[in-house]
RNA sequence: GCCCGGAUGGUGGAAUCGGCAGACACAGUCGCCUUAAAAGCGACAGCCGCAAGGCGUGCGGGUUCGAGCCCCGCUCCGGGCACCA
C-alpha cells in the first residue's frame, strides 16, 4: 500500500495548492482581475467595480532585478503590501498596486565587463524570471503599469525631467523653482544686476550663459570624489575600504577634484527639512533624515589675510574672541595664494612637518591628504595631522595674528571649507591644539567642577571683549546676537544658516545608465537638447569597461564608455541657429536617477505627451486638503536617506514646475524588516555556499571543512540566498504566503527559519476542511445557524482583523483567524454553517487568495473574491454581558469575580472584597481601586 | 565616539492607552482513532516545588495601588552616522 492511497483524495495538499494557485493565477491574467481604472486615458474603465471609488495608491521600493533571482526576503514586504492591498479591494477602494524594477546598475555593468553580454540581455532575463517568481506568489499587481528603467519610453521621461532641472533655478524669494527663462527675462530688463555690475547686454554669449548656468539646478562643477585609476571609476564612499582602497579589486583611492554634474538639492534643504513634519513616516527614519540634512545656524566671518579674506562657518560665533588659529581644507581654493617662500617668523618646529618650505610642507600634506579616505580620517579621529601654511590671518575681534593650517579634518565639501578653531570650547580643536603647541584660551566659564579639557555648555562669556563690544557676562544665546549684530556692523560677517547636506554628485562614468540630453559647444559650456530631440538613446558600444591606469597613477583621469563611440560623441544638430557639430556629454546618470519617479510613471505609464496625465496624477496622488503622495509606501530603512531624500527633491521640482499636483511623492512610509538567513565564514573569514554546508552536532561542515556559522541580510555577497521556489513548490504559495505574514511584526528583522511553516499549512488545511469533504470533495457547508458563542467569536475577530489589516498587523490578524477556524472545528463536526464559511473565506482572502477564490467559488459564488465584501462586525454582537474582574491585594492577583457588564462600581467593589476577604485579615483595607472593565486593586 | 532601535518560555512571537504576562504557532508530553504508523482530533504545557506556595519580561535602582510598557544608571545585540565647525 503507497502513502499516497491513504491521503484523501480531496484533501488541500501542496500538489492541490500548486494546481488551485496556477489555475486562478491563469484565471486573474486572463480576466485582467487586478487593473485597477484610471478616471481617464488609456487605463480608464467605467465598468469596472471599483471605478469611481476612492483611490489607493500602494507602492513597494521596486527591486534591482539582480542575477541571483527574487529570494525570500523581497516578498516580505511585497506580500505586506498585497494583503494590505486586497483587503482595501474588498473595503471598497480602487486601489492601485502594481510593480517595476530599478534596473540600471552596476552588477549587470560588471558582468558585461568580465563576459561582454550586453547589460540590456541580462538584465532583461532577470526581469523576466523576477516576473515569474512574483506571479508564483500570487501578487496582484496592475500588469499594464509595470516599468522597468531601462526601458527607452520610460528614460525618455528621466531625462525629460533632467532637462526641467537643468531649465530651472532657485527663486529664493519666492522660495521655489523657476523656469530658467524667467531668470534670463529679469537680467534681460536689467530687473537683475549682474555679478559685476556690468548691462546685461554689454556682456558677450558666453559670459551670458556663465552666469545664467551658475543659477541652474543641475549644472557642472569640480568636486572631490574619489578616484580610483585601477577601475577608471569614481567610487562611493561606501565601496572605498577602511585603509583607502577600492572594495572591489583592491586598489588604490585617491582624492581627486573633478568636473561633474551636480544637483542643487541645498537649495531645497529647509523645505525638505520642514515637510518632513506633514509626513507619516516612522520617526526614527525622519530623524535619520533630518541629521542627514543638518541645519544649523550661525554666523559666517571673515578673517584678513595678505591674499584676501578667509571666510568661515561657525556655530559659534560668541567664541571668536578664542579663536587662536584657523584650519583649511588642503583642497582650500585660497591655500596657494597663502604660501610665502620662507616659513615667517614666529613658526614653531611643530607646525613645519619638517620640511624646509611652505610650499614643500604644503605640497607633502596634500598627497598624504588625498590618499586618506573619508572612513580612515575617522578611523584616526584621535590622530590630528595638518601643517602651516606659513601665512597668519588676522582675527577681525581683536586684531591678534593666528596661524592659518591646512588639516584634512575639516572637510572642502562642508560650509566653506575653513573654521577658525577654538580650542577652548571644541574638543578636536583642543587636541589639534595640544598637538601643534598653540594658544588655547577660554571664552566661556566652565561650569564649577567642571575637570575636562574643552568645555562645550553653556555658561558666562570671559575673555571677550574689544574697544567696542563685549560678552562679558552673557550667556551663549545672548553672546551670539550680540557679536553677529557687531560683526554685521563692521562688516565682518553676518548671520548665516548652512547644512551638513551637500549637492548631489549625479553623474557616473560608467555605460550602463540613462544619458544625459545634454551636448557641449565650443566654448565647452553645456546646451540642454530640446524635449524634440528625446530620447537619446544609449548607443552600443564594443566594450563597457571604462578605460583604466596604473593603479597608482593619480593624476589620470576618467575615460567613459561612451566616450570611445566618435560617431556617437561628435553630432551635428540644428539648435535653432543652423546645423552645427557638437559633443555630446558622455557621463552617465546615477542609479538614482530612474528611481526617483517611478511612481508617477505607474499611474499613467502609456502616456506619450506627459508623464502623466495632470488629472491622472490628482486623481491617485492629489493633496485632497493634504499634502498629497502615495498612501502606503513600503520598503527597507536601507532607503532611509538617500533613496527617499532624493525622490523627495525631485517631486518638489517637479511641484514647483507645476507638473505634479502634491507636494511630496510618499506620505506613509513603513518599513519592513529584513530577513536574515545562516551565512558561513571558512577559516580565512571568506563566505562559502550556505546551501552546501551540513551540520553535525553543533558544528557546522562546507566540503568537509568546519565553517562559522552567523546571520546577515540574505544576499549574494554572503551566499546565502534563499529563494521562494522551492517553498511555493514544497508548500504552496498560499502557505508561504500566510507564513511570510506570521512570522512576526512586518517591521521586525529576523532570521529566515522554515521549521513553523507546517503551522501555516495546517491552518489552510482546516479552513478547507471545514468547507470541503477530504474524502468526496462535497461541500461541507450546512443552513443551520451559528451557535451564540461562536457568533460572538466570529464578529469579534472581524472587528480585531479589520482593525489589524489597517495597521499592518498581519501577525494578529493570522492569529485572531486562526483561533476562529479552531473554535469552528471544534463545533462543527456536523458541518460548517453558511455565515461562518463565507466569512472566513473572505478574511483569508486577503492571505491566502488562490484558496479563497476557490473556496469562494465552491461556496456557489460566480465573480471573484478579490471585490467582494469584507466582512463587517455586527456591534451588538461585540458587547460582553459579563466583565470577569482579576481582584489585586498588594499587587498580586488573589482572585477573580464575575459581574454584569453594567454593574455600578460599588457592585464590583463588594463582589471583589468578598471574593479575597480572607487575604485581608479581617482588617479594613486602606485603599480599593476600581478599574472599569478592567480590574480591581486593594491596598491592605 | 554620537544617534536610533531591540532584549519576553525550549523556539518565533502576543500583551495596541500603566491594569490578569506568555494569545497564536512551532517543537514537546499524553490520550483518542489505528493491527501499527502517518495524518486527523483532543488534552497538558513559564521556572522551582509532591504540594502549599514562591519566583519570573537582559542587569541594578526609582515612580505608582499596579511597570514588559514610564524615569535614572548599566550590559549585550542589531542598524545608521561622523573630524559637520
Amino acid at each position: 500500500m503507497t502513502l499516497d492511497a491513504e491521503i484523501p483524495a480531496h484533501r488541500y495538499t501542496a500538489a492541490k495548492a500548486n494546481e488551485i494557485e496556477s489555475r486562478w493565477q491563469a484565471r486573474w491574467a486572463a480576466d485582467g482581475t487586478f487593473h485597477a481604472p484610471n478616471p481617464t486615458g488609456d487605463l480608464a474603465d467605467p465598468d469596472h467595480p471599483r471605478a469611481g471609488a476612492p483611490p489607493l495608491f500602494v507602492l513597494d521600493m521596486f527591486p534591482y532585478p539582480s542575477g541571483a533571482g527574487l529570494h525570500v526576503g523581497h516578498p516580505l514586504g511585497f506580500i505586506g503590501t498585497d494583503c494590505f492591498a486586497r483587503f482595501q479591494r474588498m473595503a471598497g477602494r480602487n486601489v492601485l498596486h502594481t510593480m517595476g524594477f530599478d534596473a540600471f546598475g552596476l552588477p549587470a555593468e560588471q558582468y558585461a565587463v568580465q563576459t561582454g553580454q550586453h547589460p540590456r540581455v541580462t538584465t532583461e532575463a532577470n526581469i523576466e524570471r523576477y516576473r515569474e517568481q512574483l506571479r508564483m506568489i500570487g501578487l496582484g499587481h496592475d500588469p499594464r503599469r509595470s516599468i522597468a528603467t531601462i526601458d527607452v519610453a520610460y528614460y525618455r521621461w528621466t531625462q525629460w525631467i533632467f532637462l526641467q532641472i537643468f531649465n530651472s533655478w532657485y527663486d529664493v524669494q519666492a522660495d521655489k523653482a523657476r523656469p530658467i527663462a524667467e531668470l534670463i527675462a529679469a537680467y534681460e530688463s536689467g530687473q537683475r544686476a549682474t555679478p559685476d555690475g556690468r548691462a546685461w547686454a554689454h556682456l558677450s554669449a558666453v559670459e551670458r550663459r556663465k552666469i545664467i548656468n551658475d543659477h541652474r539646478l543641475a549644472y557642472v562643477s569640480e568636486a572631490p570624489v574619489n578616484w580610483c585609476p585601477g577601475l577608471g571609476t569614481v567610487l562611493s564612499n561606501e565601496e572605498v575600504t577602511a585603509d583607502g582602497r577600492s572594495e572591489r579589486g583592491n586598489f588604490p583611492v585617491f582624492k581627486r577634484n573633478l568636473k561633474q554634474w551636480m544637483m542643487r538639492i541645498t537649495a531645497y534643504g529647509d523645505r525638505l527639512l520642514d515637510d518632513l513634519d506633514l509626513l507619516d513616516w516612522p520617526e526614527p527614519i525622519k530623524l535619520q533624515q533630518r541629521n542627514w540634512i543638518g541645519r544649523s545656524t550661525g554666523a559666517h566671518i571673515d578673517f584678513p589675510t595678505g591674499a584676501g579674506p578667509i571666510r568661515v562657518f561657525t556655530t559659534r560665533p560668541d567664541t571668536i574672541f578664542g579663536a587662536t588659529y584657523m584650519v583649511l581644507a588642503p583642497e582650500h581654493e585660497l591655500v596657494d595664494a597663502l604660501i610665502p617662500n620662507v616659513w615667517p617668523a614666529g613658526t614653531k618646529d611643530a607646525w613645519t612637518g619638517g620640511h624646509a618650505t611652505p610650499g614643500e610642507a604644503v605640497s607633502a600634506y596634500r598627497r598624504f591628504a588625498a590618499t586618506r579616505s573619508d572612513v580612515e580620517r575617522q578611523a584616526d579621529a584621535k590622530e590630528k595631522t595638518g601643517v602651516f601654511v606659513g601665512a597668519f590671518a588676522t582675527n577681525p575681534v581683536n586684531g591678534a595674528p593666528v596661524p592659518v593650517f591646512i588639516a584634512d579634518y575639516v572637510l572642502a565639501g562642508y560650509g566653506t571649507g575653513a573654521i577658525m578653531a577654538v580650542p577652548g570650547q571644541d574638543e578636536r580643536d583642543w587636541e589639534f591644539a595640544e598637538v601643534y603647541d598653540l594658544p588655547i584660551i577660554r571664552t566661556v566659564q566652565p561650569t564649577e567642577g567642571f575637570d575636562g579639557k574643552a568645555f562645550t555648555g553653556d555658561g558666562p562669556a570671559i575673555n571677550s571683549a574689544n574697544a567696542e563690544v563685549s560678552l562679558d557676562g552673557l550667556g551663549v544665546t545672548e553672546a551670539k546676537a550680540r557679536i553677529i549684530a557687531w560683526l554685521e556692523e563692521n562688516e565682518h560677517g553676518r548671520g548665516a544658516i548652512t547644512f551638513r547636506l551637500r549637492d548631489w554628485l549625479f553623474s557616473r562614468q560608467r555605460y550602463w545608465g540613462e544619458p544625459f540630453p545634454i551636448v557641449y559647444d565650443d566654448s565647452g559650456l553645456p546646451i540642454a537638447l530640446p524635449e524634440s530631440m528625446l530620447p537619446v538613446e544609449l548607443p552600443e558600444v564594443d566594450d563597457f569597461s571604462p578605460r583604466t591606469f596604473a593603479p597608482d597613477d593619480a593624476d589620470s583621469s576618467p575615460e567613459t564608455p561612451l566616450s570611445r563611440r566618435k560617431d556617437w560623441v561628435e553630432v551635428e544638430l540644428d539648435l535653432g541657429d543652423g546645423p552645427r557639430t557638437y559633443i555630446r556629454e558622455t557621463n552617465t546618470m546615477p542609479n538614482w536617477a530612474g528611481s526617483c519617479w517611478y511612481e508617477l510613471r505607474y499611474l499613467d505609464p502609456t502616456n506619450a505627451t506627459h508623464l502623466a496625465d495632470p488629472a491622472i496624477e490628482r486623481y491617485w496622488m492629489g493633496p485632497d486638503g493634504d499634502i498629497g503622495g502615495v498612501d502606503l509606501y513600503v520598503g527597507g530603512a536601507e532607503h532611509a536617506v538617500l533613496h527617499l531624500l532624493y525622490a523627495r527633491f525631485w517631486h518638489k521640482v517637479l511641484y514647483d514646475l507645476g507638473h505634479v499636483s502634491s507636494v511630496e511623492p510618499y506620505r506613509r512610509l513603513f518599513n519592513q524588516g529584513m530577513i536574515q538567513a545562516p551565512a558561513y565564514t571558512d577559516a580565512r573569514g571568506v563566505y562559502v555556499e550556505a546551501s552546501e554546508v551540513e551540520q553535525v552536532g553543533e558544528q557546522f561542515f562546507y566540503r568537509g571543512e568546519p565553517v562559522n556559522r552567523e546571520f546577515g541580510k540574505i544576499g549574494k555577497s554572503l551566499k546565502n540566498v534563499v529563494t521562494p521556489d522551492d517553498m511555493c513548490t514544497e508548500y504552496g504559495a498560499d502557505t508561504f504566503r500566510v507564513y511570510e505574514m506570521s512570522m512576526g511584526p512586518l517591521d521586525v528583522s529576523r532570521p529566515w527559519d522554515i521549521r513553523a511553516v507546517v503551522g501555516s499549512q495546517r491552518f489552510l488545511q482546516r479552513t478547507w476542511r471545514l468547507i470541503v469533504d477530504e474524502h468526496t470533495g462535497a461541500s461541507r457547508v450546512t443552513d443551520d445557524a451559528i451557535d451564540d458563542d461562536t457568533n460572538k467569536l466570529l464578529h469579534r475577530t472581524i472587528d480585531g482583523v479589520r482593525t489589524d489589516m489597517a495597521e499592518l498587523r498581519f501577525n494578529t490578524a493570522i492569529a485572531k483567524l486562526i483561533e476562529l477556524t479552531n473554535r469552528a472545528t471544534a463545533v462543527g463536526s456536523a458541518g460548517t454553517p453558511r455565515p461562518l464559511a463565507e466569512a472566513l473565506t473572505l478574511m483569508v482572502a486577503p492571505f491566502a487568495p488562490h484558496l479563497a477564490e476557490e473556496l469562494w467559488h465552491r461556496l456557489g459564488h460566480d465573480t471573484t473574491v478579490t471585490y467582494a465584501d469584507f466582512p463587517v462586525a455586527d456591534p451588538a454582537q461585540l458587547v460582553a454581558e459579563t466583565v470577569t474582574y482579576p481582584v489585586q491585594v498588594n499587587g498580586k492577583v488573589r482572585g477573580r469575580v464575575e459581574v454584569a457588564a453594567d454593574a455600578p462600581e460599588d457592585a464590583v467593589r463588594e463582589a471583589a472584597l468578598a471574593e479575597v476577604a480572607p487575604h485581608l485579615g479581617g482588617k479594613d483595607p486602606r485603599k480599593v481601586i476600581v478599574v472599569a472593565g478592567r480590574m480591581v486593586s486593594i491596598v491592605a
